[in-house]
Formats: C-alpha cells, sequence, structure tokens
DNA sequence: ATTGTGGCCTGCCCGC
DNA sequence: TGCGGGCAGGCCACAA
C-alpha cells in the first residue's frame, strides 16, 4: 500500500541519485507505461540526460531529468504492490497486501542510471511510469494541507468524507489505510457526507490529516498508526473500547469505531 | 456538474 | 489433494 509515506521514503531513496546521467531506459513491461498503450519507446528521451532533482506530489514520484537540450519528467506511480529497488535493495522491505516473495519476474521499468539500476517491481502491475506527468497543481497535499485548503477542496461536494479523503483529485496522498487512521483520531465516521461538516470540524480535519502523516512518516509508515491493529471484528476499540465497524465506503473497505466515530 | 460502480492486476487463504 | 471464491486497493473507464 504504497501511500504518500511510503512514496516519499522512495524519493529520498532516489533522491541520492542526483547528479548521475542515464544510460539507458528499459520498459521492460509494456503494462506498466501510462498513459496505458503509450509508446514504450517514449522513454529513451531521457537517455544521456542527468539526474537534476526529485520530488513528489501526492503518491506521485517525479525524477526530473535535464541536459543542454532540454528537461524531461518521469513520474513513478506504485498502485499498492509497487517498490522501487536501487540496485536491487528497497528501502521497505515488506510491503502491506503484497507478497512476501520479491522475485525480478515482476521488473516493470529499469533505469540504468551513473551506474546503479533503478527498478520498478510491482507483482500486480497496478503502478505505472510516464512520462512528463500533468503537474497536479491546485490538488493540495495532504502532508502540508491547511484548513483553507481543505475547505476549498470540500466546496460544492456532498461525497462521504473517506471517500473524499481518497480521492486523489481533491487531496493528494492518502490511502485507505492512512485515510481510516485519520478519521479515527479525528473522531469522525467515513460515511459523513463532507457537507455536513462544520469549519471547525473541517479544520481539525486538516490538522489531523498532517499530524498523522508526520508522524507515521516517522513511525515508519502507513501501515503503523493506532487504528491499524483495529482492522478486525475481533478488536475493540483502543480509545473507547467501542466495537469495530467494517463498511465499503468509496469502493474499498472502512474499519471504524462504532461509538467515538461521528 | 458530481458520485458511484466495476474491472484491471496477482497471490494468498479459506472452506469444501 | 485441488479448486473456487473472496479479498487486498490505486487507478481508470464508464454509467447514472
Amino acid at each position: 500500500m504504497p501511500e504518500l509515506i511510503e512514496v516519499e521514503y522512495y524519493r529520498r531513496d532516489l533522491d541520492r541519485l542526483v547528479g548521475a546521467r542515464v544510460d539507458a531506459a528499459h520498459l521492460l513491461d509494456a503494462r506498466a507505461v501510462r498513459p496505458k498503450g503509450g509508446p514504450s519507446a517514449l522513454f529513451t528521451v531521457i537517455e544521456g540526460m542527468e539526474l537534476v532533482g526529485t520530488s513528489r506530489h501526492g503518491k506521485l514520484l517525479r525524477a526530473n531529468f535535464a541536459d543542454e537540450n532540454g528537461r524531461a519528467v518521469l513520474g513513478f506511480r506504485f498502485g499498492m504492490t509497487g517498490r522501487l529497488l536501487i540496485d536491487g535493495v528497497s528501502v521497505i522491505d515488506q510491503l502491506e497486501y503484497a507478497s512476501p516473495r520479491n522475485t525480478p519476474a515482476w521488473d516493470r521499468f529499469e533505469l540504468l542510471l551513473g551506474g546503479h539500476h533503478v527498478v520498478l517491481r510491482d507483482q500486480r502491475c497496478l503502478g505505472s511510469v510516464e512520462l512528463d506527468p500533468l503537474p497536479g497543481n491546485g490538488v493540495p497535499e495532504a502532508s502540508t494541507i491547511t484548513a483553507d485548503e481543505l475547505s476549498t477542496a470540500f466546496n460544492g461536494r456532498r461525497k462521504p468524507v473517506k471517500s473524499a479523503l481518497l480521492d486523489q483529485s481533491i487531496i493528494a496522498g492518502l490511502g485507505n489505510l492512512l485515510a481510516d487512521e485519520v478519521l479515527w483520531q479525528a473522531g469522525l465516521g467515513p460515511l459523513r457526507p463532507v457537507d455536513t461538516l462544520s469549519p471547525r470540524e473541517i479544520a481539525a480535519l486538516s490538522t489531523q490529516i498532517v499530524t498523522t502523516v508526520t508522524e507515521l512518516t516517522a513511525r515508519g509508515g502507513s501501515n503503523t498508526g493506532d487504528s491499524f491493529s483495529l482492522r478486525s471484528y475481533d478488536a475493540l476499540c483502543s480509545r473507547c473500547s467501542g466495537s469495530m465497524r467494517r463498511d465499503v465506503v468509496g469502493g474499498r473497505t472502512a474499519w471504524w469505531c462504532s461509538t467515538h466515530q461521528a
């Protein structure tokens, strides 16, 4: 479940290679290119270019390349089972919901970069690489979102708050585990329509998003939240002893406390 | 316009 | 022992 936290770990790892030049870029699995069906030869344009920096917006990792003749951006999306390997090593050893097996057969894209080997390894091929992805300007980033930004993002919408938090066109970076953790911490039920949230609740929610992302980044991943162990009918809420409830919201499994989340 | 649904992809685990 | 069904969720195409 790479959510923005895991993607940020990948970005920091790749950032070590800033200054290196691309010897070759190979699409190893045609399904991994985005937009779907795009030509695999596209990636040869970065060959010879230098990695001049990295950045991240939500779950999108951007590798910025340049040479005398121009610039190009290589975008990585990791889906839920995607890893970034550098010289065979991933900064995340065990990915929640991914198979513990780990085989080169799942390598979808590779970059030979200044003598290093950078690979997108993705069991289920839900991730992708994209040349010059859209910047995504205007979508607030979860790790830094303010009350005003969240309020604007929710404006004119009525969908359940969990569904809104998962919607990458509304707020960038949260996945299923982070969204459940944020709502559990904030005491908000996932089914609450966003147009029923008071300004005060929205402000508290924005603060909670930043706090949760910051804290779990320090702890080590999206699966280190206080509510993670409560994703079961056997569990009782560790805050109020309420019973845990499971619903499908926004097409995803929501685990939440039937007592303190309202 | 927004919101909801189903499908894609693969491997694991359960019950029969 | 094998097999089918359910599940995991990020993202997209499509329907309402």
